[in-house]
DNA sequence: TATGAATGAGGATTCATTCAT
DNA sequence: CATGAATGAATCCTCATTCAT
């Protein structure tokens, strides 16, 4: 039902969130103008109003636009025959490779920083409901774990999502800044077996 | 030699900064207006320009200060006497402790969040820094942990210190948040166990 | 080549840059605002600013606008064929012409005053370049007047158009200032005859 | 009847005087910080407050000097028995010895300046008054010159003044600029041949 | 749709001035 | 008298937003 023309118009709209994406990335809420964001998106700035209602439209829409990849990544579950830890290195894989595609998303989003100076404030509640929607997810994935007696049960599933996820952006973080083109799989290796087994000899 | 003049300077320095901190947390560099850090400092605006030559130098003097906290904190190195997980431990009870009294510095800064809109660009270099400072005197700490065998061999010391402070940061930050005035010992505890010992069950 | 758009925009800045000459004269550079300029140039204050970039900027317009419109006048000479008093007296007519119809850039600037405040300092080489620019033109006037044996040669070409653009600075600054528009003739005659003949009775 | 205590508050009140005159040169009246006037005095910025009620204050203290010493120095008339051109030249040496003292207050005041963003409006009453009172005095001395037959019959004493001033003004200020430690004789001397001869050759 | 032009609201900063000491 | 500290009133400038074209 989608004519052309609202195709066009989605599109265009796409380009400008992915344009201000590394804006408020950069810059932060208050620090990216709307002429940063038309500069980058190649517009004039009083066109972004005729997709936009105004800026905070724009980072909202940045943020959703995270949340949606994000959630649909997460949607399309592990294949449930592999072992936990072989899940868990599934999504990461699938992770680092939406990553690569959607740089400033998630440098924005997924790595660690959020739009911090709007996140505690006047927008917090859209970006920190992501953020606990991603925790959820992964808790989700910790619960099972703990079911699957694969986790020890020292610890709440929460609690081994929150490290999980902690020790997941620092490690994109450092790869996305680095470049991080390639050794995606190793990463995610790493990750899990850090998580896994811990920094201890045995 | 420093007279009771410039203590009182020096203190109402201290103060303003640590106004400035809150306000910077809560709402980012750009965001924070002089007349938000005058207010909770109880301060008319242009008083700040007695102490501080203007904003940035105010946002200087916060990340600085958070630093230096840090750093006085790593000098005073864990008893040598004890094992690698309690000398992490010690650590980190430290750590929280300060915390607990520098709370907006410490939600600011170490709690993993920098002030998001500069750090990437105006005034990267002394946040990076003093995250990078951080990051290293735990690196420090994990080569003597590798060195005593302690930790597996498997990781280099640097993906150590970043995955033990990724994990610190975050569930220090959930601590901070959720009020965090008791549990100190557990989270700490907590924190060394999941990354000594990992997730997985034996 | 020039579209119609330029040519707006390029009026429109001329618009800008007299109200503010006006203003500059009656205030000097520090004493007028940039809501003084706006109300003049019947614009709203932040509107200045999508023509310059600053308060400088503008000012450095009227000075360079001035000195246009000097330089322009010197460089169509006087018919060379008329005597060198005569000359003196056409160039004048001329400027005192110029004058009447630019008043407020001639008070500001031919009248001998600059806008003080900023001549001494700031913005001193444009201000200070084109004084002399002016005061060279007649130089080489008055060293024309020495070659063709039509002034003494007790004073240099120098001093000579010291002289004479101090006495037709006072004049026309008079002039200007009581209204000044009519008695032109006279005004260049009693000046040229003043500088040539001098004071003495005979 | 002056006390020493008198005395003394008036030369610190005469050293702002002097401060002031000096930074109003160089900044103009607006441009003229109250904490640069502090600086130049020597003294802490409230500290001037118990010398002057505020700056329009020391503003008007600056003129006034100005003018005193101008007058002081027109009160003493030149030898009656010289001959005309001799007596212009006593007072235009007297004037340059002035200067050379007063400096600041010659530059601002005496050569062609004023305190312009001031003149045309707020102050100008003072300021040009004092200006007027100058020409005044020159005027009765060309009167005289009039009277006596030295000077031609063709012009009216005040335009005479004003070519006279004008010249005087002009050479007086590049003669302050450049330094101006000498050669106050022969510039005393060049402007009154000038002025009496004018530039023909004869 | 797209854009040049314009503006109201607001933010950083300066400055004359006051006051307690 | 002198000064450190403090502040209200500007002033320059930016920015989100609107609107005519």
């Amino acid at each position: 039902m989608a004519s052309r023309r609202d195709d066009a118009l989605k599109w265009r709209r796409g380009r400008i969130v992915e344009a201000a994406a590394s804006v408020f990335v950069r810059r932060g809420y208050h620090g990216a103008t709307m002429d940063d964001i038309a500069r980058e998106a190649e517009y004039s700035t009083p066109a972004l109003y005729n997709y936009f209602k105004n800026k905070e439209e724009i980072f909202r829409a940045v943020v959703m636009e995270t949340g949606r990849e994000f959630v649909a990544l997460m949607d399309q579950p592990a294949p449930p025959e592999l072992p936990f830890d072989r899940r868990l290195a599934y999504i990461l894989r699938r992770l680092f490779a939406l990553a690569e595609t959607k740089r400033d998303l998630f440098v924005a989003f997924v790595a660690q920083r959020g739009f911090c100076d709007l996140e505690a404030e006047d927008l917090g509640d859209d970006s920190t409901r992501h953020n606990a929607e991603a925790l959820a997810a992964f808790e989700h994935e910790m619960a099972r774990g703990l079911d699957e007696g694969a986790l020890a049960s020292g610890e709440s599933a929460a609690d081994y999502a929150t490290a999980f996820v902690s020790i997941t952006k620092a490690f994109m973080f450092r790869w996305l800044m680095s470049g991080g083109h390639d050794g995606l799989e190793q990463q995610a290796d790493r990750i899990v077996r850090l998580f896994m087994n811990g920094a201890a000899a045995r």
